[in-house]
Formats: structure tokens, sequence, C-alpha cells
DNA sequence: GGGTATGATGATACATCATTTCATTTCATG
DNA sequence: CATGAAATGAAATGATGTATCATCATACCC
């Protein structure tokens, strides 16, 4: 099933994922794929975006515990960048606030590079 | 509606929302709460915490683009935080990418300063 | 002033997303 | 071979969000 997600360059919606496993025969319930994708997720394996109710495939098994999300507005595609960036910021606002982070999740709304560049005459 | 919101320091679904409504008589149905939820979005009054399905109400109406949330896993309390790191650090990844950002939200979840000194004998 | 178009408001039904629950299978163990 | 724990499969249900349509108010035209 992973396989499927890693096919796609942009998130999938659970209920997507079943109907892509029409193989004229056994297809799976919500709950198998949800399990799945909590096993995966466990996993570090798959990450939810959230603002979309989709999953992705995650570029690599990393123990992060922050995540960052480019999300195409225009062909839907999402990148996952690296940098420190953020996990900076984050400690850095955290501190300032006096919480104590465990996760996070950026997920930033844009265009791609492939979308992005208007037709022609370009200034 | 707006001091449902306000009155909780806490994200609220939209059917709580409803519920908070039930004076006796009139009872509003969701498409209202999500209608006046959109509108309030969109004057930038509430935002939605995507992780949870559930909305609050914004500090103040501020122009910006970008919203950063300090989700409590322990008492559930949401703080909206300032500050312009979050929103420098997208731009940088987002240049790095070539990738042209709109709008982003960054959600961390965590202890809030209130749940988190532990009872006792810290060090 | 009355009739009508336009948009706001309200309610119902539905679509989508996610989880709970339970039956069935599988496989290790006594 | 019988038994029981864990994984798997399927269905029903709950939770979240939206579309559709009816109703009502207001503005405008006649």
């Amino acid at each position: 099933m992973l396989g499927l997600l890693l096919a796609e360059r942009r998130p999938l919606g659970a209920y997507e994922i079943v109907e892509r496993f029409d193989w004229k025969r056994r297809r799976p319930a919500p709950a198998q794929i949800y399990r799945a994708l909590a096993f995966f997720q466990a996993a570090g394996l798959v990450h939810r975006i959230a603002s979309r109710n989709a999953y992705v495939a995650c570029s690599g098994p990393k123990e992060e515990h922050g995540t960052v999300f480019l999300l195409c507005r225009d062909c839907g595609t999402v990148a996952e960048p690296s940098g420190e960036t953020v996990g900076l910021a984050v400690r850095d606002l955290a501190a300032a606030s006096g919480f104590e982070p465990d996760a996070h999740s950026l997920e930033v709304t844009g265009r791609c590079p492939e979308c992005r560049p208007p037709p022609a005459g370009g200034a």
C-alpha cells in the first residue's frame, strides 16, 4: 500500500486509497487503510496533511518530531523540504512562552516551482 | 457566536458550538455555524486548527498570512504567540525550494506553562 | 404603494472522513 | 487436535463538512 502513496506526488485521501485497490476483487474497507496508515505513521513513513485530510509518503524514516510541507495550490503536489530553521524557530518561540514543545507540523500553501512561472514575459 | 469562542481558551469543534446554542429553542444547524466560521475566518477573527478539526478566536485581526499555535496536550488550551521567526523561516526554505509561499500554519503540540511543572521535586 | 428580483438566513439531507465493533482467519502452543 | 491470542476483514456507526432548497427580508422597478 505504501507503493500507492509513493507513486503519487500529492496527498491521497484514505478513501482515494481504497478506490485504487479496486483489483476487481478484494477491495479493502476504510478501517484497513486507516490501520495501515497508522502503522506507517508510527514508523515515520507516512505523514498526515491535516489541512487536507490526506496522507503522503515521507521522504525518509527520520526520527524527527517536526514536519514541513509545501503544498501547491495549483497542481496539488506536496514537497517536504529539509532544514532546521523551522525547528529552531519553534524552540525559540516555545522557550519565550514557557511552552514545552513535543512535535510540530508546518503546512505552507503556495505555488511550487513547476506552477510558479507565468506563461511568459516574466519580470 | 464569536463570544462563545472567545469565552474558551481552547479550540471548539463546530458541533460543540452547535450544542452551546441550545437555548431551549432555536438550535442552529451545522451549516449556520460553518457559514459564521467562514465569515469570521475571512475577517481574520477565527482560525481553524486543522489537526483537531476545531476553531479558536484569534488574538487580533492581523493581516498576517501565517499563524502559529501552541497546543497543550494536557489541558487542551491553545496559545497564539507572536513573532516573526517562523515567517522568516518559511520564506527562507521556500526560497531555497523555489516555492512561492502564500500562507502557512504551524501547529506545535506540547505542554503549556500551566501544565509543565511536575508536582514537585523538579530537577 | 404593490410586485418582483436579489441576497441573507434557516433547515434538511447528503457527502466525506474516521473509528468502533465484531466476526473470521491464522498461527503458536499445550 | 483443541485452545487461545493476535492479526485481518467487513460492516455499522460516529464525526465532520457541504450542497441543496425553502423561507424571509430588503431593495428596486413599475
